[in-house]
DNA sequence: ACGGTCGTTATTGCATACAATGGGCCGCGT
DNA sequence: ACGCGGCCCATTGTATGCAATAACGACCGT
């Protein structure tokens, strides 16, 4: 058995940080090269090769070419030149992409949050404080300079994984959770921008924790569609200026010897 | 290369319908499984086995790895018995299921019909005109004795799925796609029932086309949201009283020699 | 008779071998 | 110099081999 002597590179830095070690090899894998995507790692248009990633992860192009389906289900990567040999490519972002994700994550979040704010009002309770605090430690991160941009990043993220959280149902949080990394593709780059707003969010966050302190399903659900509105101006506003969104074409040759 | 006897069992009595050349092995082998789950031809809690369906396709594990493990993402498989031996068995069909699927499904259609009312008039046009027939396909149909469950089935989805192609976004169609699936597992469980009915929903339809017609967003969302929570009783109650819907234990054992 | 323990074997997990294919590069001809 | 053709190699597609392991059944003890 032939063992790369470079085993495990890439899972190293972040092992780390979410202790994985549970996890059959495809599927860390396919979280693994997910992470090199959405933190932009590996960049829209680069060519994905299953040996190259094997090495990389120190295994076989088995487990690799199960993760890699996923990831082409999942829209991540898409095939080019598509004969019988398809090659694949990291997905381009484009701002259109940002007006479809983001009107769905609306129409997702929206249907979540009308049954959270049907939920009893002790759960209720609970669930407001943990978004209050959380959306206290985004604004006062955001103010803070320089910026911790990895802590935005998930703060970002937990607020709206929160209260989806609490929603019932596995089958809408398991589309939800196939679509958010898409979205967080974006937030990433949105947070590249030293000067990214966070203000407007914030405040929208506010209407929404209290729509639901209240136990309003309708208000809160509104609430929620117009954050995500608004989000999508905001959001296309920053990512037309810039240069790395915008497709590029021709990857970088694979180093020929 | 060692060439199984029985060359594409499975595939062989759809591919004539329709006209399956195209695609990799791995793509049909998935969607073949899928359609297997989706007919009841594998029941729920039937394991799924690497080798069984390798040989049951004429191919080798590696593809049936590759589908198999899209299945899982997808949630029509499910490891049991969660070692690092993760066998495979479909996943059960539960009341709870329909009402979290339908009620996703109203989300996700009311999402997209919004922007398709919102279409030039011209195009509504033809898209009134062509849920119309549809319509009166099914209804008529649904008449019929006896009936013909495929073609009610199949004329279900369409009426569906005409509008939601109609709609800008090649991101909400995926999310889409991959939902749709597993509301026909309990559409054609549905359609077993012989005094199954079909007249409120295409009452409810033709509310539907109406608002579509008048090009009124708001109208077209509140019809389609409507047609799904109603459609969720119906089928709940239906799928209540059917035996095979209901949790069952242990697959059938394995040939043994 | 029943429960526990051990061995067998079916089945998965991963690696690797080999075939097929398509793109790129080089050289040749004009 | 430039286009064209053919060869080579990078890369994917599929099969298969081998190791690990958990399920299952048989056997034994009480």
């Amino acid at each position: 058995m032939t063992v790369y002597s470079t085993q495990f590179i890439e899972w190293g830095h972040w092992m780390a940080q979410t202790a994985i070690d549970h996890g059959t090899l495809p599927d860390r894998t396919y979280e693994g090269i997910r992470d090199l995507i959405i933190r932009g790692r590996i960049r829209p248009g680069d060519r994905v090769r299953e040996a190259e990633m094997a090495i990389r992860f120190g295994i076989s192009r088995t487990p690799v070419r199960e993760a890699l389906a996923r990831l082409v289900q999942d829209g991540y990567l898409i095939p080019i030149s598509g004969g019988r040999r398809t090659e694949l490519a990291v997905t381009e972002l484009t701002v259109d992409s940002v007006r479809e994700l983001w009107g769905l994550m609306g129409a997702l979040e929206g249907y979540a949050i009308q049954s959270v704010a049907e939920l009893p009002a002790e759960r209720r309770e609970a669930l407001v404080a943990d978004l209050r605090s959380l959306n206290a430690e985004l604004r006062s991160e955001a103010e803070r300079r320089p910026r911790n941009r990895d802590r935005l990043f998930d703060l970002q993220t937990a607020f709206h994984v929160r209260f989806v959280k609490e929603s019932p149902g596995a089958r809408l949080r398991s589309v939800y959770d196939s679509v958010r990394p898409h979205v967080q593709r974006y937030e990433w780059l949105y947070g590249t921008r030293s000067d990214a707003l966070y203000e407007p969010s914030t405040s929208e966050h506010l209407r929404i924790i209290a729509a639901i302190k209240r136990g309003n399903p309708v208000e809160a659900r509104e609430a929620i569609e117009t954050h995500w509105r608004n989000a999508s101006q905001r959001t296309v506003h920053v990512i037309e200026e810039i240069p790395t969104a915008r497709p590029r074409r021709a990857s970088q040759k694979s180093a020929r010897r």
